[in-house]
DNA sequence: CTAATATGCACAATCGATTGTGCAAAGGGG
DNA sequence: CCCCTTTGCACAATCGATTGTGCATATTAG
């Protein structure tokens, strides 16, 4: 009981321990001793000799060597999000299954801030990289990408054909979700869209317009409103929106957060849900069924996200070869729960 | 534009094309060209050099040789938990603010997992380790103090003096709670609590005990159910109790997730609330003001016990020394909102 | 003008593992 | 009994940085 300071035995030791030199050591350890011709008594001796000092190999050494880290980096916009933070998790997970651990990195939304946290990464020697971009700017990725280093982009995306990509199918989430208002007998609806010119927020507005222009019901451009996903965002659009089209009987959000700026905006009016305004929202959320108003949801199959996502960036790194299909496309779910009225 | 495969820069290349050696280079880009005298001419065109080839250290490398990687570990229990992704969250932000990098982990709210995820995280050289504990057992963990990695437990804890400790002040916390639905009439009340024996959740229990002694009413034990924090415990206690108890007229869940099993329960047996039972929550949640019936909750701030927690293990870091003061208490917080309400 | 000090930098060891190569001793065939 | 093959292992280089020490040359003092 007197060993306090104890030190991480090394290597050394454990050679010395079992009076063989540090190269036997090594190859008793890590399965080689076929292939070195160590005896199987050496081996024993050696392996018997790592466990009782609690032998733990320094990975930092191992990775200098062999220049494999075992390390994936991931940045994100906000791993606070429950969105955000089940993809994270599943990520983390399916890296776990094949020995990789994983840098889980928090953008706060903020371009610059991505941008240094990839720098960071690569100085850590990650041997791959999920990225959530926040903005609409792909340089720094494509650089990334053209380096050689694994990448994956999860979630949002560029229009960009040689990025390994895996997003939910913003559009066809968008259309039925819209089809659905559309059917329940909304003719003007407000959009509380996200950040601009992002591929999930693009191609939900081409669902949108798509399930319009099936029915042959005219789109009004001025719908639209917000500018980021945040709740902030869809507080201020919804506000906007309810104040200058009072037309609108229905809200679409394009996030969770945007749904809950809504439901601020709708309480703060007095407005009711589903009986004096209809909601739907992209992202489930497991609140999302107990609310006030039980709200019908765009459910991303997050798991999905994560593990496609993983999978994609583990088999770039053991093949060293990007995927052949580069766009990668989960389907989402209509949940149809309470939000929204029949009218007309 | 040639090159495509670019290898990372290493320091000898940018010593060569200053035309310095090695050490001369490491030297005058890490700001020991005083120290070692290094002339400032000498040291500007060494740094000239590493802007030119976009030198970036390999930190494997340094760490390896100054045995300080400058990564901290993290293990909760599940970081898809907006409380613990959030506490995640902060933790990364701070660490970020050191220039620590961080492990963050998952063990699945499993035990072995657990022993697991810190061995792994150890072999990985890690400087520090925050725990978030899964169950009663802690030999893994005072082993780890014992062996000089700086340690903190946070959010759940041990009742064992030397371990450095952040969590929220459960039992004030629990009393609050209780006290106000003690004054709001109720005199039976189910609590559906989290996994037994765990520093919460025994607090909590402490708390409510408190409470009732205070007001001179006495308390049924067989009021307590539940072996989890996770939803399926909720809702099972909920059941449980509801069933077994047709005196009892509020629910106190002690996590989110229990509350979201009672939701479910409540919801099944056609009871709502808060008309015909009431409901207070610890853990706060984003959604829990826009719920059919905005839920009462003791607010735990996450942002101070991910903070603090962080500031906690930087210090030992640094100085080398566990800190003064072992166990730290965050403040709860009770917000009322309107899933209670008054009878008698 | 010489000895002593200051200046400027290179050499080489080191962190802890992996791995190519080389050298003994043991075994087998003629 | 000698030579050749196989078996079993040690030596030393290497990954990319940090850092103690030593050796020139330049500068100053006496």
């Amino acid at each position: 009981m007197s060993k306090s300071t104890s030190k991480p035995i090394t290597l050394k030791e454990v050679a010395e321990a079992a009076g063989v030199s540090l190269s036997t050591a090594s190859r008793a350890l890590s399965g080689k001793a076929e292939a070195y011709r160590i005896s199987s008594t050496t081996e024993k001796s050696v392996q018997a000799a790592a466990k009782k000092l609690q032998f733990s190999p320094s990975l930092l050494a191992r990775s200098l060597r062999s220049q494999r880290t075992k390390l994936l980096g991931i940045v994100l916009p906000n791993i606070a999000n429950p969105f955000f933070a089940a993809i994270a998790r599943e990520i983390a997970l399916a890296a776990e299954e094949n020995a990789f651990s994983v840098l889980i990195t928090d953008s706060q939304e903020n371009s610059e801030t991505e941008v240094q946290l990839v720098e960071q990464l690569r100085a850590r020697q990650i041997e791959g990289l999920i990225v959530c971009p926040v903005g609409i700017q792909n340089q720094h990725l494509t650089k990334i990408a053209k380096q050689k280093l694994p990448l994956v982009l999860v979630d949002r995306g560029f229009d960009h054909k040689d990025l390994v990509t895996v997003t939910s199918d913003h559009r066809a989430g968008a259309r039925a979700a819209t089809k659905l208002l559309l059917e329940s007998g909304h003719r003007s609806m407000g959009i509380l869209q996200g950040l601009p010119d992002t591929l999930p927020n693009t191609e939900r507005l081409v669902g949108v317009r798509e399930a319009f222009a099936r029915q042959n019901i005219t789109f009004d451009p001025t719908w639209i409103a917000g500018n980021h996903f945040n709740e902030a965002s869809g507080y201020q659009a919804a506000r906007k929106l309810l104040s200058e089209h009072p037309e609108i009987t229905a809200l679409f959000a394009f996030s969770n957060q945007n749904a809950l700026g809504a439901l601020r905006a709708a309480s703060e009016q007095g407005r009711t849900i589903p009986a004096d305004l209809s909601l739907i929202a992209f992202d489930n959320h497991p609140f999302a069924a107990y609310l006030a108003a039980p709200m019908t949801s765009v459910n991303q199959d997050v798991s999905q996200l994560g593990r496609v996502a993983a999978r994609l960036l583990i088999e770039q790194i053991k093949t060293g070869q990007p995927p052949a299909q580069k766009q990668h496309r989960i389907p989402v779910q209509l949940i149809n729960r309470a939000s929204i009225t029949k009218i007309g």
